[in-house]
Parts: structure tokens; sequence; C-alpha cells
DNA sequence: AATGGATACTTAGCATGCTAAGTAAGTTCA
DNA sequence: TGAACTTACTTAGCATGCTAAGTATCCATT
């Protein structure tokens, strides 16, 4: 038989992981840049928009796991959040170490105000591909997400 | 007729470049992960791999244009690989502002060893995907990265 | 009730991308 | 030839992820 015919994805240079990192970072400039005059960056309005979606009141835990980053890593940006007037802490009147997180009316508005810029970035970052393309695209994501956790846990047990 | 039916895509949560950033960070501390007992991180590794497949003495404005990073954050990372001994700068004999960089005996060793955990890991990411569905994703992740960049270019001169 | 182990959070500091601004050297053109 | 750009690189410092280690509180069990 003929040698395996050499397949697109091969050609993802230098590896399949740096070249996610690479469109990562260019979704996430142009995010920050369209954000900005708002005093926006990427990380503090996707930690708003996880808050409204999680549903506000939420603990931190409950919010970083939603976010699925580190507590610590969100603690700097509820800190930046709460100085700018977004959010709220509120104790947890049902468990003293934690804190409730609630948005306040200008968050809220912030919120609102964000969704239109958000969206017309993620049209441009759709020009040109078919919802057939995008579905195989999501579905792929979505399972390199559970083989990375699956790689991740072997090489913590061995 | 009936409405439009919801996509796949549109589950990705909480935005398509919040979950790229995801997978991605999950790829690298799979790959930081295999590589730590020599020493290596994500960005070193990278920076090595691409000098060999740049061409050994090219400038370091050579190497961020295929790495598609900054100068400056290539700078760290080059100091770094040098007092790891895995590479050499030179003078570039034709221009007094630029340096050469070559690897050393032991940088070719350590690229050569490392590619076989990299191996690994892109297989496992790959694990469960036919061929079809790469290249679709591959496709895709390509004209992303230039939808992005065609993002950024239109925010900037906004 | 005391004790030992979770859990919620913070602080400290690393990894790695970026931009802004500085220096030295090359290039161009009146 | 000398002034004005441009280019190659560095330094400084921000953005945002992480882990490790510390504190306070909760819970389960003896």
């Amino acid at each position: 038989m003929s040698a395996n015919k050499p397949q697109l994805y091969e050609s993802l240079e230098p590896s399949l992981g740096v070249f996610l990192g690479r469109v990562f970072r260019h979704w996430r400039s142009a995010v920050n840049k369209a954000v900005a005059h708002l005093g926006m960056t990427e990380s503090r309005w996707t930690a708003l928009m996880l808050l409204k979606k999680t549903g506000e009141g939420c603990t931190q835990q409950a919010l970083a796991k939603s976010l699925m980053i580190e507590l610590p890593s969100l603690t700097r940006t509820i800190k930046q959040l709460q100085e700018q007037g977004l959010i709220e802490r509120r104790p947890d009147p049902n468990d003293r170490r934690a804190h409730c997180l609630w948005l306040t009316d200008s968050g809220r508005e912030m919120v609102d105000e964000l969704a239109g810029y958000i969206l017309a970035i993620r049209r441009e970052m759709y020009e040109g591909l078919s919802d057939e393309q995008l579905n195989v695209f999501a579905d792929v994501l979505l399972r390199m997400e559970v083989n990375a956790q699956n790689c991740l846990t072997k090489l913590e047990e061995a």
C-alpha cells in the first residue's frame, strides 16, 4: 500500500498546543483592545460575565470552578473588580470563611455594555467558517480538554 | 420556517476564546509536568525546538518571528537557555547589533530527548479524534488566527 | 468537648505573554 | 557627510495563569 498521506493537522507548528496558545493570545489582545476604554481586561470581563451566569451570591470557590481557574488566580481579579466598584463581597451568612459575590448596579451595566463588544469579536473570529466546521471544532476542543486532563492525571500518578 | 437550531459551538462557554485558553493551559500544564525533570518548561522547550527548525545561526529576531512572539518575550527565555548551557549566542559577523543563536551539543541532545515526551502528549491530546475531525480543527484554527489578526488590525485603525 | 482533617480564602512568588521606552548600530538621502 | 529613520536588542513593569504555604473556620469522630 501507499504511505499514509500527510494530514493537514500535522502542519500545526510547532505543535498543536503552541498553536492553540497563539490563537488564544491573539483573541485576548483583540478583546483587551476593544474594552480597554471601559477600564476592562479579558480576565476581569470573564469573571464579571461568569458571575452573572453562575448566579450572584455565589462564593469565590464556586466562581473559580465556573472559570476553571484556581482560587488564588481569582483573588487578584476580584480585588480589582471590587476596587472598580463593579462587584461587592458580602460575608456568607452560613460560613464565616466564605464570601458571597454580588454585582453592583454599575457592574450590571458593565456586563451589558461589554456583551456587544464581545459578540462583535466572536463574529470576526467565526468569519468565513461554516456551522459544520465550527461544530466539529467545538467537538474537538471539548474532547481535547478531557484528553488534556486525563494526560495530566496520568503524569501525576507516575 | 422554524427558528435556527442551536449549534454545538454556541455552547463553548463562557466564550470561544476563553475556552481556547483553557485547553491551552491544560496542555501546557501537561507539557511542563512531563519535562520538569529535565529542567525544561514549555516556553524554553518551544524556543529550543523552533531554533532547530528555523535553522541554527539565525538571529533572535528571526526566532521570535518563528515563534510569533515579541522580542522582549524571547530575551528572557534565551537568557535561561544560555544559563542552562543549551544554546550559545555569537555575534553576527554582518551586523554588530545582532546575535546568532546556536544549539550546544547538550542543547541538541535535549531537543532529541524532549521530542519523545512531546509526541506522547500530542497522541494523548488526539485520543479518540479522527483524521477528518483533526483536519477540520486545524483548518478552523488556521482561519481563526487570520481572523484574529484582522480583528486586531481593525481595532488599531479605529 | 477536644482533636484531626477538610475547606475557603490570602499572600508570596514563579512563568510567560505583552507594551513602552532606551541604546547601539545600520541605512538613506539631501 | 551628517541628519533622520529604522532595526536589533535590552530593561522595566504589567497581566494573568500557577503552586506552595499560611490562617481561619467548619466538620466528623472519639
